[in-house]
DNA sequence: CTGCATCCTAGCAGATACTG
DNA sequence: CAGTATCTGCTAGGATGCAG
């Protein structure tokens, strides 16, 4: 394996991190159903702040995963979708958080059996 | 949807966070090949610190990801390994990873010239 | 509307030392 | 070996204000 994420030292650890990380995950995953606007995605991320998603949309947009378009008018218009890259790797997310929530009943038994411990 | 990790208070999204998290990814992928001794995790995921795996695979544990076995002997004996649902995460995660392993020509090329500029 | 700049704080995370 | 305990620095991230 070249770019082995289990190194320390590798690329593409921080790269995975801007896909895998709090805001990351959730900003890939809304754009996957097409192109939104920087306040459109602040909605349908519940509880984002504008300086995390900025924040977010910049190394995603650097890493190659994210386009940004931006339109020079009064007032101004800003589009993000996802790359190729982007989208493959937000179909994997989406089948990673889609087995998550249909088995939250499961998890959540286990939490109440390791509480009760 | 019933547990929709957009919306802010939803607790699949701690759990979420526990799965892609830093360290939450690397050892679930890492427990993927089979049953695992703390410091044999520790060894495989290159960087992490005691403290941090400790508390990973604890978090990991209580979602009920993750089965933690231990021996009364002595020196003492811990084994590590996935529950079935750990499995299933485990899988979507690794895939996600070879993708983006097998894709960091494009990313960071991309990075370049999003410097470049 | 789409951001960047600034300030501030909670808690994440590393280092070290210790225990059964 | 498999952890816990403690201390501390760092930075993610929230709040606010301002600009194009």
């Amino acid at each position: 394996m070249d770019y082995n994420v289990f190194a320390k030292a590798c690329p593409s650890r921080p790269t995975l991190e801007h896909i895998t990380g709090r805001w990351g995950s959730l900003t890939l995953t809304a754009l996957a159903d097409g192109q939104l606007r920087f306040n459109e995605l602040r909605r349908r991320v519940d509880g984002v702040s504008e300086k995390m998603l900025s924040q977010t949309l910049q190394a995603l947009e650097r890493d190659g995963l994210v386009l940004r378009e931006a339109q020079n008018t009064n007032p101004p218009r800003v589009d993000y979708s996802l790359t190729p890259l982007g989208r493959d790797t937000a179909e994997r997310l989406l089948s990673l958080i889609h087995l998550l929530e249909g088995r939250m009943p499961e998890v959540l038994a286990a939490q109440a059996a390791y509480d009760a411990r």
